[in-house]
DNA sequence: GGTGAAAGGTCCAGAGA
DNA sequence: TCTCTGGACCTTTCACC
């Protein structure tokens, strides 16, 4: 492995993050080298999985999902076969953007968006109460998003 | 204004939530339309909002951010300004991933993201505390990561 | 709305230092 | 590991349907 992560690769990664389609040309530019070296680092974070992947951003209020609701779930079977088929079971759940093992007080924190409360009633009636081994669900609504960054910080980081 | 939000404009969406680099040319193929379509529709998309920026996701546990916590907090002072002095702070604070005004028995959920539990406890003592009004805290912690989607599910949308 | 072609820019490999 | 160069591919615009 000859991954010595330096000051290039961490600005590669901190540019690309809140702009994906900066071109190498800009990237070298502003990181004051050339476009061959930035092309050859883009590829190797990218192999090395540092990158995990490019998205378009979408604005959800104008794709009609105004509601997001964070649901706390208990579940009754704490064996290892129960988990992996909550798991399993949450993860093809479309309107679940994101679930989370979690510790404390309830097992599951789900981050949930709909359209609007009926259909996080459809959510929680027709696919998540039909998961085996459900216990007690908390749900918790979002009355306005603060804040919501997909790029990590990295100033501080060797 | 002229949107009429059509099968193509979803399938572009779609697509390029998923992977933000297909080219127009790759996009135009799968929708079975042709090139210039497809990039007056891309561009339409940009401007009118619906695609907000394009991002490199990253992976979280290369880059040294092992931990994830999700981080309850009750203000004292429920005032107009008192909340907004209190959104401004959180912005500031570059750990902080998400946060959003809550229903319920907190106000604000935040998503932090750290390398550790030290790092977590330097947020908390060294920029969380000072916050003004900054009441009642409680932190849960991730196990594990089971699901973290940043694409919207458009199949029902019409 | 769509097609097709032309101009300019970007990506990416290869040779050489 | 970087610089330079060239060909292939992509983006973007424009005239026309």
């Amino acid at each position: 492995m000859s991954h010595q992560f330096d000051q290039t690769d961490m600005g590669i990664l901190q540019l690309l993050q809140e702009d994906a389609r900066l071109t190498h040309k800009e990237l070298a530019h502003r990181l004051h080298k050339s476009v061959t070296p930035i092309h050859i680092r883009v590829r190797r974070l990218q192999e090395e999985g540092y990158i995990k992947r490019y998205a378009a951003i979408l604005n959800q209020d104008k794709i009609g999902k105004s509601l997001t609701a964070f649901t706390q779930v208990q579940v009754k079977e704490h064996s290892q076969e129960g988990l992996l088929a909550f798991k399993e079971e949450i993860i093809k759940i479309t309107e679940v953007m994101e679930c989370y093992h979690m510790t404390g007080s309830f097992d599951f924190l789900l981050r949930i968006v709909i359209r609007d409360m009926k259909e996080y009633n459809d959510v929680l009636i027709d696919k998540l109460a039909k998961v085996k081994d459900i216990g007690h669900v908390e749900s918790f609504f979002v009355i306005s998003e603060i804040k919501h960054e997909t790029a990590f910080s990295l100033h501080t980081k060797t």
